[in-house]
DNA sequence: TTTGGTGTGGTCTGGA
DNA sequence: TCCAGACCACACC
């Protein structure tokens, strides 16, 4: 038979005999589960031997048992590597598990193997790129088929954009904390095909739809594996349960001897050690934590500076969590009154969770079909091992053979080696400018990579015309013009697939499922674009070239300095400029002539740059304030303020848009700013100050508005340095708050110690009458605001105590 | 084993 | 007591 599928999920087995079977979940057009077992794929690793003594290291070990695996094929093969030609042996072994045994036998104990490769490429993933498959995509089984089993004969892929219909199912947990032991009080599941259901532990009475009440965990538990079982989702997902849910689930199950068996097919779910953070496998099943895909991909992209459901929530649905404190939350629990506000709460959750996955899941679905990562793998992955993926995948099509992982030695070498030269940033022209208009590249350090041929196999080749014709600015290293390197061969890829599509975007209805998905699609190529500079720069990574993205830098500084020269000669004044960006203006144009001129400044720019590199118009700007540096006359980079022509505000670097200043200093801030750049009026501004700073003084503030929130980087024993945040969370941890490395820190400045360390205390402890009200007006609010008004020559005691009123008039031109 | 370098600014720390 | 430098967090691109 002949079958259409989608693949969703794919492990092993391994039989009685010791082979493998891949396994594949799958679905066909009409939303039915399939399984599908392949037997003819065994892994294979490849070793490197001295070429004399190829024959002689064969013979050694054919037919021999090695650390107990059976060696079933040997095979020379001419492969590339780094662009240099390389004959390898292909070691092909019976069972994926023996790999890592055989390989380090094979390379400790025959002396003619130079390097071992590939011997750590997870069996799943060997199959999907020896075969062109990917994750995520449609395939054409061939085989036998029983009970929606098929023991394929072949497999092959198949090009469809389409994703069939999915169960996907949220679910979240509630617990209830009493005498330092923690219950399960609540699991709510909720489906994308309307099944909704609550599982309580008793309290009080309440009648709620949709809710079963139970006497004991143990039930309660027992009946959310049978609900997962019975409802068959395909994706399982969550917010932060890889974190807290699962964990908890696992430590209750074990406890009660329960089988936590929610997989297909009965089978159990796997804790995952993936370096030092665990996940669970729900076998058959895509299990999603999407908090931690959040963390990882779109943390830099968002403007949040908490990672919390409720503000992830915020900002791509526009709306976040049922209000309810952790507090409040207990008390319910504890008087047995109210608890449908909890169920509420919590089924919302569920509902939230499934609302982002809407957007995610296609995100998710074209970073999967890009790299072949399974969608559990590109959820919890970072940059760099999405575009490792995308390089590995890649190195298989163009018969490359991967670079191996650093090891401890090599890490540690990379590590020693001093920090390279990276971006030219300008010195800003402080103060306020009018008429601004903003230039930056496009994708510049991508358009860098491919325009240059920056790649390890192309570097400092030994052409003549190279070293002439494309050496790096300031260094002395050039790279190949002949050869198209390996780099920024995929690297154009994904840069040419997204102008493609966007291409496409532009000709559909936005609101389309055909928009979302390329959407998403050329959202996932701009990601893996944008961090391939970053990876070859990182020391963790297999095709780790300091030198290439030094180049990489030195081009950019190269090219920036460049326009600037050109701007210049247009009589455009450089009033900033950051790595890939240059703002202009000139005072004695009008806004016309300012933008023709810089239309023909763009022109000129274009038509000198070759390759991908090219120069955008970003727009134009009615008004810009750049301050200067504390206690220096010169100016700071990268903390500016422009009103756009909508007259909307783009601050950059200041406090106000910081997480550890307190709310009320960054309002002041933000508001101060608007003052100024929108109504031009300096004295509405230090009134403004001076008022809020009354308010403080009277106590007229919530706590909330002065807690400052920062992060423990590190363990709390490593600090060298006892900073405010850290005695705040030594405290609190003394009070049984639970924090660690990682965890961020609410905390406010009291009146009692002496130093501003032992001032600071955990929020939850702190009452306002605590509040050092000083602290707030000189440490907070005053910097904060004469950041910005100290550049109109307005000082702290102009606020504090001037009452008559400046004249301002020569700073703005009317 | 959490892509890179550049930059600002607060607070602490220890020696003068 | 003062101050420079270290430490630390977080932003920009």
């Amino acid at each position: 038979m002949e079958k259409l599928v989608f693949i969703l999920d794919i492990d092993y087995l391994i039989t009685k005999d010791e082979k493998p079977v891949i396994r594949i979940f799958c679905k066909d057009e009409n939303g039915e589960s399939y399984t599908v077992y392949y037997k003819n794929f065994l892994p294979y690793f490849y070793v490197y031997v001295e070429e004399e003594k190829i024959p002689s290291f064969i013979e050694k070990i054919k037919e021999t048992k090695i650390a107990g695996a059976k060696i079933e094929e040997i095979e020379i093969q001419k492969k590339e590597f780094l662009g240099k030609e390389l004959k390898v042996l292909k070691i092909v072994i019976n069972n994926p598990k023996k790999v890592p045994k055989v390989r380090k036998y094979i390379k400790d104990n025959f002396e003619e193997v130079i390097e071992t490769f590939e011997y750590d490429i997870p069996f799943y993933r060997r199959f999907l790129i020896d075969n062109d498959i990917s994750p995520s995509s449609w395939i054409k089984v061939v085989g036998i088929e029983k009970d929606k089993k098929i023991l394929a004969t072949r497999i092959e892929k198949i090009e469809l954009q389409k994703i069939p219909k999915m169960k996907i199912y949220a679910f979240d947990i509630e617990v209830f904390e009493e005498k330092n032991s923690q219950k399960i009080a609540l699991i709510s599941i909720v489906g994308n095909d309307g099944f909704k259901k609550t599982l309580s532990l008793e309290f009080g009475s309440f009648k709620i739809e949709n809710c079963e009440v139970f006497k004991t965990e143990k039930e309660l538990i027992k009946k959310f594996v049978d609900i997962v079982k019975e409802r068959d989702p395909d994706i399982l997902a969550g917010y932060n349960t890889d974190g807290f849910d699962f964990p908890l689930l696992k430590e209750k199950a074990e406890k009660y001897g329960i089988e936590l068996n929610i997989g297909k097919e009965n089978s159990k779910i796997k804790t995952v050690k993936r370096g030092w953070i665990k996940t669970f496998k729900i076998p058959g099943r895509v299990y999603l934590d999407i908090y931690v895909y959040v963390d990882h991909i779109l943390s830099p992209t968002i403007k949040t500076e908490v990672l919390t459901l409720d503000a992830v929530a915020k900002e791509f649905l526009g709306y976040g969590k049922k209000e309810m404190s952790f507090e409040e939350m207990q008390k319910i629990f504890k008087e047995g009154k109210n608890v449908e506000k909890i169920i509420e709460y919590n089924v919302w959750d569920c509902e939230l969770v499934l609302k982002l996955l809407e957007i995610f899941l296609p995100q998710l679905i074209s970073l999967s079909k890009i790299t072949y990562l399974s969608l559990f793998d590109v959820c919890r992955n970072t940059y760099s091992q999405l575009v490792e993926a995308y390089l590995l995948k890649n190195a298989f099509k163009d018969n490359q053979i991967a670079p191996n992982k650093p090891k401890h030695e090599e890490l540690q070498i990379r590590r020693l080696k001093t920090p390279y030269k990276g971006a030219f940033v300008f010195e800003p022209k402080t103060g306020i400018h009018e008429n601004i208009i903003v230039f930056d590249f496009r994708s510049l350090y991508p358009s860098i990579i491919v325009t240059h041929n920056i790649s390890i196999d192309t570097f400092n080749c030994e052409h003549q015309k190279c070293k002439e014709e494309n050496k790096v600015p300031e260094l002395n290293y050039h790279f190949c013009t002949f050869k198209k390197g390996f780099i920024p061969k995929h690297l154009e890829f994904l840069i040419e697939e997204r102008a493609k599509i966007k291409k496409i975007l532009k000709n559909i209805d936005k609101n389309s499922e055909e928009y979302k998905l390329l959407d998403s699609f050329q959202y996932s190529l701009k990601i893996l674009a944008n961090a391939t500079y970053g990876y070859l720069g990182y020391i963790g990574a297999r095709w780790y070239k300091r030198e290439c993205a030094e180049s990489v830098t030195a081009f950019e500084r190269f090219y920036i300095k460049n326009i600037s020269e050109m701007a210049k000669k247009f009589n455009l004044e450089i009033i900033y400029g950051d790595t890939d960006s240059l703002m202009v203006s000139n005072k004695n144009l009008t806004r016309e002539q300012l933008i023709e001129i810089a239309n023909n400044f763009l022109n000129l720019v274009n038509n000198s740059l070759k390759g991908k590199m090219e120069l955008e118009y970003r727009g134009f700007y009615i008004r810009g304030i750049f301050v200067k540096r504390r206690e220096k006359e010169i100016g700071a980079k990268k903390r500016y303020a422009l009103l756009s022509e909508s007259n909307e505000l783009e601050i950059r670097g200041f406090e106000t848009v910081r997480r550890d200043w307190c709310k009320l200093a960054k309002n002041i801030q933000r508001n101060v700013l608007e003052i100024i750049l929108k109504e031009n009026d300096v004295n509405k501004a230090i009134d403004y100050v001076r008022n809020e700073i009354n308010k403080l003084k009277n106590y007229d503030f919530k706590l909330e508005d002065v807690t400052i929130y920062e992060q423990l980087t590190k363990d709390i024993s490593e600090y060298k340095q006892i900073s405010p945040h850290v005695i705040a969370a030594k405290k609190a941890i003394q009070r049984g708050i639970n924090l660690s490395k990682g965890s961020i820190i609410p905390f406010v400045i009291t009146k009692y110690g002496s130093s501003i360390s032992e001032k600071a205390e955990y929020v939850l402890f702190a009452k306002k009458e605590d509040i050092d009200i000083d602290y707030y007006i000189n440490n907070q609010i005053l910097p904060a605001a004469l950041r910005v008004l100290s550049i109109l020559n307005i000082s702290e005691t102009d606020i504090l105590k001037g009452t008559k009123q400046k004249s301002l008039h020569q700073f703005f031109k009317f």
